[in-house]
DNA sequence: GCATTAACAGCCG
DNA sequence: CGGCTGTTAATGC
């Protein structure tokens, strides 16, 4: 069972719920940690929860046949992730591993499956949710191939600060290159001349293992 | 060629 | 001191 407080802090989408729906939520959820690099899950895992980030930062990425991985998704804390999975009680279709220490949020299916029937607010949340997804991957499919090392860290730190999947805006993560890195598929010396790249155009700032978002829209967007 | 690994000095916390 | 950054040199596809 996780306190009342912690979970506000670590899902936005528990602050619209009934007290009575609330309750049921936390009785739901419980938490594992995972170390740096340890993989959450594999490719047909039934793992059962429905999952959030308390704490770290994970990668959510494909491998294609031909053995190439794409990031899905960098997860911070705050995000909620499988949902899919859960309502059609399949395995998982994505790898899942840990970029540094991290603490993981399990839901039961059950709970998951009773806020599913009768939360309006929580349904809300799951609408939103799908629809950014929904973006982030038609941009990944969109731009797979023309993207340089430099537009693939672009678009993976920006979906990092994603206002409808982290509505608790701070334009600064602590995040470090490496971390970065592993996110676009690339060196931790490519990550920081990227960064450097982006920074000198004015769409971020670099602190010591921070990145500070200076305008969101143009990171987004960047090309080549 | 371009990206990756290896290596290292310097710096921040 | 430990971890992160910025840079260069050697190596690989």
């Amino acid at each position: 069972m996780i306190a009342p407080e912690e979970l506000r802090a670590i899902a936005s989408w528990s602050r619209d719920l009934s007290e009575a729906e609330f309750e049921e939520a936390r009785r739901g959820i419980s938490f594992r940690s995972y170390g740096k690099n340890a993989s959450i899950c594999h490719v047909g895992d039934r793992l059962e929860s429905w999952t959030g980030v308390a704490e770290g930062l994970v990668k959510m990425a494909t491998t294609s046949k031909s053995g190439k991985t794409a990031t899905l998704a960098g997860l911070r804390a705050g995000a909620w992730f499988g949902e899919g999975t859960v309502i059609k009680a399949e395995p998982r279709r994505y790898e899942l591993v840990a970029l540094r220490d991290s603490r993981i949020a399990l839901m039961r299916r059950s709970t998951f499956l009773w806020l599913f029937e009768h939360s309006a607010a929580f349904n809300r949340f799951l609408v939103h949710q799908f629809n950014e997804r929904l973006a982030q991957f038609i941009s990944l499919a969109e731009t797979e191939r023309t993207l340089d090392s430099t537009g693939r860290l672009a678009r993976n730190l920006a979906w990092l600060f994603n206002p409808i999947l982290y509505p608790d805006l701070d334009r600064t993560l602590t995040v470090s290159q490496e971390e970065l890195g592993m996110l676009a598929g690339i060196s931790r010396q490519m990550a920081n001349q990227g960064l450097a790249k982006l920074a000198s155009l004015g769409l971020i700032e670099l602190g010591h293992g921070s990145v500070t978002i200076i305008d969101l829209e143009r990171l987004a967007r960047y090309e080549a």
